[in-house]
DNA sequence: GCATTCATAATTGTATACAGTTTAGAGTGC
DNA sequence: GCACTCTAAACTGTATACAATTATGAATGC
């Protein structure tokens, strides 16, 4: 078995990347050309990967002008951590009905493990993958393939916003109070019990205290994206 | 001012529509020539707007195989009505807090002005664009842009197994007794009176009672999609 | 300086050609 | 009949060419 990798696959995963991390500004208008030079395809290809991201919203089009990079708004930043309140507290919801308990066990093991290393962890980079696992090892547990897609789509397309303001967290408080619980213990604590009032109070205060962190982060953003400080 | 839609746009929409109404059938795979043949349009605009199909859902791919409907099963209708419960709920719960009373009032007239109409229409897919129209009116007063365009994609994609499940709603049951509220009024009484907790509770029980009737629609789907009555 | 016009360059839109891969089916042996 | 092999046809993947459209910028008039 050779490649099973098509080339529109890795152009697709390369461009999804790239649109993740801004690496086309907001609004930033994309020269066809230049780009398939760069990733060593011809337009026809390129052209099918970039529809596809319209298509996720990561990017935008316009007739005849082509493809441009989504713009970067609060109120964008915002609605996407509202979407994800919806998917994952009713993703929650549905795990405290349908996972079992070695299911919910397990998830408590992977916590466990990673706690540590995410606590002393120096790259946030690192920290956001974990953090990142976690809520999608949770709506895996909901068992519907939907909000887990969904779920997938606004994590890439915040990514950036939410890495900042890990970064920012992290420089701000100190390390948590030891013997205290940590967030996502609580959220797993709830379901473990099977009180989806609890859980979903859990989950629902944890995002919604990163998104009123957000339109700063989203200012930072702009900066970084602006005036490159290296 | 000539033509603002390009080709590629009015291939889109019409595989789009293609695709909600399984013109395809469920795993099939789609012939790319005879396609661009069918659209007047050649395989270039095709296949970028096949792919943006791929990235919604509603079709599949496979390298060096081409593209495939989605496939049809109870599970995957299962799924896209749980993601609407997520968004429609969420939104509900944000539109208690954000909607303007005026804004409420708005979407209470229309649904004065249309149910009349609902009740007494004998054309199922009419029925079926007032019902949408009226979700999606409700999740816009939550303001939340990623939620609205979500229910858009959930129900392009479910519209299909509504269709049926509404037909077959209407042969069963009589007209509902006069005088007693419809399900829709109720959940906007829940929203007016920013009760979060009744509106949802509404809005969750109408979309469950559809979802527990939907696997029976599936399966009158397959026997209509496998042998034509006419 | 500022707006407008027009020619030209740059860019996107799409048909087409052809290489690479998969699929279908005839042929063969058992 | 059944499994296997091999060849031809069909189909997909992508580069490329060229038409259509938009963007750029110099020239012009005010």
């Amino acid at each position: 078995m050779g490649k099973q990798e098509s080339n529109v696959d890795r152009v697709y995963e390369a461009l999804r990347q790239m649109a993740a991390d801004f690496a086309f500004m907001p609004d930033q208008r994309i020269n066809e050309s230049e780009l398939s030079k760069q990733l060593g395809a011809s337009r026809t290809p390129l052209r099918e990967a970039l529809n596809r991201l319209v298509a996720e919203g990561f990017l935008t089009f316009q007739n005849n002008r082509g493809f441009f990079c989504r713009s970067l708004t609060p109120k964008y930043i915002q609605d996407l951590y509202g979407a994800r309140v919806a998917v994952e507290c009713e993703a929650l919801r549905l795990s405290c009905v349908r996972a079992t308990d070695s299911e919910i066990a397990a998830l408590g093991a992977y916590l466990e493990q990673t706690e540590p290393v995410y606590e002393t962890a120096t790259d946030s980079g690192e920290q956001l993958t974990m953090d990142e696992a976690f809520h999608m090892r949770l709506v895996q547990l909901s068992g519907n393939a939907e909000l887990e897609r969904m779920l997938r789509n606004l994590n890439d397309r915040i990514r950036y916003i939410r890495l900042i303001d890990l970064k920012r967290m992290r420089d701000k408080s100190g390390a948590r109070v030891p013997g205290e619980l940590s967030v996502h213990s609580r959220i797993l604590l709830g379901l473990a019990g099977r009180d989806a009032v609890a859980a979903d109070a859990a989950m629902r205060g944890h995002i919604e205290k990163r998104r009123e962190a957000a339109t700063e982060a989203v200012q930072i953003a702009f900066s970084q994206l602006y005036v490159p400080q290296d």
